[in-house]
DNA sequence: ATGAAAGCGCTAACAC
DNA sequence: GTGTTAGCGCTTTCAT
């Protein structure tokens, strides 16, 4: 299957392969009408660019990788399908992998990425990432690299992310306000800034209020759905149960009180729940959850239009440090008393 | 910042640039020694293969296309992580692209990827595509394709399927075993084969037990969350209120359920109720809901080592015409009476 | 077992 | 406004 090259478009229409190179790409040297005439050839012997060469000569490759921790979690897909739609408008490709929240896979992705010789990296960690040396590779060769959500504090590089300790102790303060006393905290891998923020902001709340902050109401977790139920178990089993939760995502707050409420405990009366995320499932419990709404394809939209500005050379990322971005405590039916 | 070429290991080991090549790409031919010098040069060098250089050499991208209609569903990331594992695991990159619903958009993401020179594309289409000679410059170019769950039965191309007639019969089987006589159906848009089949599979049902098929008691909608408020407020105004309801998701059906609740209607035992995908919603909602386990993990990597091992030669796709996958329906709560 | 050399298809500096 | 030409870095025949 013989593909058509530039060279036989020029051949058909009488004029030099540099020509057709520049009328496909809309040069302004060409006029208008050998454009046509180039174009309506290229068309009508079905021509398709070789980026292969096109990139071996330019050296971009109008390609971003991206890595995450998992595809199949609603906050994540809802930020790719963000930066998805940005970097389609602007022409550029995808190249997407998961590191399923182990540093190993993630090293080998953003290997494999390298390679693919990608024009940018956009990464969210996986919890157990500790070392991020991986990532030197791509400063070395000034391939710009962009952070988001779960990022990493001790290493100085352009990241988006909301204000997850803030939140944290608002949705505590929450609690508070609503008349709990001992409040349960429910988070995830501590290695991971998202979930130790959180888990501050809650800290910070409890202290603020003079609440002792007890180490035996954390409870770390995967905080998967499943372990929601776990969770609630433990809970159950207390000699002192907590009057309130402040867990870290919503998946696992949903497993929780289904549970909770299956065993004939009353929501928010007996025990008042807080998720995080505002994922779908949050509306759909009962009592609809108090959560955080955290911008997803907003943060999306914002990830890939700065990498792609600095690309094109619109802004730089190398002077942003930090981007955070709104949200807000989202209160419904599962923590209001009265 | 200059790339290190094989030239420049060429050079600084003393061999012939081809040797290089060889050596790097395993080449029996050439001895241990030889090739360990040289892996050890170009790995102290930071050398990187130059993909483009080769694949205008080979003409082979290492890289799968993807066009699903979009990204943020629960059963479109399960799939899309099965496939990225699977494709992880063998070399292959994957470009996602999503179109939104949209067939415009399906066309652009098409000719893009082809433009991309992929390997092989996959797709689950878009609820609007009716046309499908975008996909036809594939075909000319002998470029295997291959669709799962949203595919086109007017097209003879392998796809990857459950069999959702029979899992639309059973589910309204399962209904009407519970007693009910009055099922009222929710699907999406006709044009998808998955909601056809299963408004089929309803209807076969339902006539099998001498009901009547009454095409007011069929509402095509969105599927959206939101969506079901709509038809829950419709259901409430009707003059005789359905005793069962047969909703084509989850997400949908979570959506329903949530308003009739709220409206006083209990469930089962006033109306009983199945979605379709077996979504994480399906088991938290209250009561959880029946469904189809729909396995979208299992049927992403089975796509992906369709087409990975047509691409290696291992088995050949053109011989293939479809695969329906296992799924069952999955009694839960929400349909069963006493 | 290794080297020489051609060429994949495109772009851009330079020439006219 | 258009043509000439020289590579980009790799693979692969052919030769030795």
């Amino acid at each position: 299957m013989k593909e058509v090259t530039i060279y036989d478009i020029a051949r058909e229409t009488g004029v030099s392969p540099a020509t057709v190179s520049r009328a496909l790409k809309n040069n302004p040297a060409i006029s208008d009408k050998v454009k046509r005439k180039i174009k309506e050839k290229a068309e009508s012997m079905g021509y398709r660019t070789n980026t292969f060469a096109s990139n071996l000569r330019t050296k971009r490759t109008d390609t971003l990788g991206i890595i995450v921790p998992r595809l199949d979690s609603n906050f994540m897909s809802t930020v790719l399908a963000g930066i998805e739609k940005v970097a389609n408008e602007n022409g550029y490709n995808l190249i997407i992998t998961q590191s399923f929240e182990s540093q190993k896979k993630e090293v080998s992705n953003s290997v494999t990425l390298f390679n693919s010789r990608v024009d940018g990296l956009i990464v969210s960690l996986s919890s157990d990432s500790t070392d991020i040396s991986h990532f030197k590779r791509y400063i070395d060769k000034h391939i710009p690299l962009l952070f988001f959500d779960r990022v990493c504090n001790r290493f100085d590089c352009a990241n988006v992310v909301i204000d997850n300790t803030k939140l944290g102790y608002e949705t505590t303060m929450h609690l508070i306000a609503q008349g709990c006393t001992r409040i349960l905290h429910v988070t995830g891998n501590q290695n991971c800034n998202v979930y130790t923020e959180r888990h501050n902001g809650y800290k910070t709340a409890l202290l603020e209020n003079n609440f002792q902050y007890d180490p035996s109401l954390v409870i770390e977790t995967g905080l998967k759905i499943d372990d929601g139920s776990d969770i609630a178990n433990k809970i159950l089993e207390m000699v002192i149960m907590p009057d309130g939760l402040f867990i870290a995502n919503d998946a696992c707050a949903a497993g929780v009180m289904s549970v909770l409420k299956a065993k004939g405990i009353k929501i928010p009366e007996d025990i008042a729940i807080a998720g995080f995320n505002n994922d779908p499932i949050s509306r759909l419990v009962e009592p609809p959850l108090t959560t955080v709404n955290y911008p997803g394809y907003d943060m999306g939209e914002m990830v890939a239009k700065l990498m792609i500005n600095h690309l094109k050379g619109i802004s730089d990322l190398n002077m942003t440090n930090r981007i955070i971005m709104k949200a807000d405590l989202l209160i419904r039916d599962s923590s209001v008393r009265k």
